[in-house]
DNA sequence: TAAATATATTACCATATGTTTATATGATAA
DNA sequence: TTATCATATAAACATATGGTAATATATTTA
């Protein structure tokens, strides 16, 4: 019981919910998701290594950075559970506003090489502007 | 999003996912979820209230008592969210209890017409000196 | 080596949440 | 009606939690 309701917990979160959908989709560093999500870097590893702790993700490092993703070998509750958010989230607009910030985040790392969040605000910036 | 996050937030409390699974097997009044989880009065108002607006739960009164069930015609969401927890559930220790306190407190409600977590209570103590 | 980049950890704060105590409502019985 | 029982609501409190700011670690580059 108190296994399941920490996994619960765990989900019923906006933030880790996005990410856990994100990384269920595709491998992301931590810039990554703080450049999609918004959010500030300490933000985002403290909730990838709530969600790593749980068993959720698998981690990677590639020199400076990390990459995670969900783990294929999660236990069955945690199979239930995210098999059950891909259908309740298949429709999500924030989600898919995520991926669409995905795209355009990754196209402007590997155009000039840059990561994060100011890398991406200035990304943003430049795209208002039509610098590109 | 935000509507996903909420039922899942709901869910994640254990006092909540006990009364939630209870009232999936079988329409329990108040008292009789004090009774079972051991829980104050004022306290199974309060969640089973949250339950209801959300719309997990079906209300009937029935003189001074009120009866609490699973909705049958939940949305979509609110059903996977439940077949989900039925499956996650299915061997919870807790819950097991749960079943076996409920039987146990049915039995003395019907013998004596008393009610609650006082009631409950006398019970369990009149059970351990053998007084019944 | 020192500086810079990417990530992790810690300490802290504001808010949210679960629970209890006290009180109110609603229904029946005397 | 008054008293009693079952439930609901409100107020208050302690704890938990999400988020930020500051700092530490790890890797690469100059």
């Amino acid at each position: 019981m108190r296994e399941i309701v920490d996994i619960l917990k765990l989900v019923a979160d906006k933030t880790r919910l996005r990410i856990l959908m994100m990384l269920d989709k595709k491998e992301l560093c931590v810039c990554q998701l703080m450049a999609v999500l918004e959010i500030s870097q300490p933000l985002v590893s403290k909730n990838v290594s709530l969600l790593l702790r749980a068993g959720f993700l698998d981690v990677r490092r590639e020199g400076k950075m990390v990459f995670y993703k969900v783990n294929s070998k999660i236990d069955k509750k945690q199979t239930l559970l995210i098999e059950m958010l891909r259908e309740m989230l298949k429709d999500d607009e924030t989600l898919k506003l995520d991926m669409e910030s995905l795209i355009e985040c990754t196209e402007y790392q590997k155009q000039t090489g840059k990561c994060g969040l100011e890398a991406y605000k200035e990304f943003m910036y430049n795209k208002r502007r039509g610098n590109l």
